[in-house]
DNA sequence: ACATTAAGTGATT
DNA sequence: AATCACTTAATGT
């Protein structure tokens, strides 16, 4: 069950079995908190299936989407700050129901110097993540609202594999930080588009979006 | 049948 | 683009 397929990345013998044991693969069900914000994490988790979604809270309780984690995936703040023991600064939440592999932190550190496939698997997911969010500031800094909706929503499917999203248009508001009204408007504007339909608590993407 | 929640819409800032 | 106020539609009890 456990394997490199599974991981993707081809991790050393040693360290796949040092996975194996230290390693404990958790089931987790859609909408259930990972780690919230604020919390220490005393482990690294790798989504082994389903889907991961990641935000940052912002003062007043509103959340902005950062991106999400599909199978293979792990959380680039993890590596960051539970190294040292700081807080997470990001909120994960099981988007679909998923399975998480979770390394405890206190034997990753050692990983970090003993297994060089584990050290640059760290500084890829690091560096894979930091490009994500390069791309969610542009998006906030540059694209207009509905732009970011229509990335939205293919990321979305994309993350879920699915074209129709379980979603109402306030957690979509939530997500993009703005109010609810703006988005039914949005929604509706693309469903004259021909770009999707609109049901209640669900959107169908069509294919052209 | 009624209450609750999601979505649609015009008007205002 | 946000907020308000209100309507309409869908869903649960």
């Amino acid at each position: 069950m456990l394997n490199s397929e599974s991981l993707k990345y081809d991790f050393e013998r040693g360290l796949l079995e040092e996975i194996e044991s230290a390693g404990k693969i958790i089931k987790v069900r859609a909408g259930e908190t990972i780690f919230d914000a604020g919390s220490l994490v005393r482990y690294i988790p790798i989504v082994i299936s389903g889907a991961v979604k990641v935000t940052r809270p912002d003062d007043d309780g509103k959340e902005l989407l950062l991106y999400y984690l599909t199978p293979g995936d792990s959380c680039a703040m993890t590596f960051t700050c539970c190294m040292r023991q700081f807080p997470s600064e990001i909120k994960a939440v099981a988007e679909d129901d998923s399975e998480l592999l979770m390394l405890p932190t206190s034997v990753t550190d050692d990983w970090i110097v003993k297994y060089p496939t584990w050290k640059s698997f760290a500084l890829q997911t690091i560096r894979d993540r930091f490009l994500e969010m390069l791309r969610a500031i542009d998006q906030i800094a540059f694209q207009n609202l509905d732009e970011r909706l229509i990335s939205y929503l293919k990321d979305k499917s994309k993350a879920t594999g699915n074209a129709l999203l379980n979603i109402s248009h306030e957690q979509i508001a939530n997500d993009l930080a703005t109010s609810r009204v703006v988005i039914s408007r949005l929604l509706k504007k693309l469903e004259n588009n021909g770009k999707i339909l609109l049901y209640r608590n669900q959107i169908k993407i069509l294919s052209d979006l």
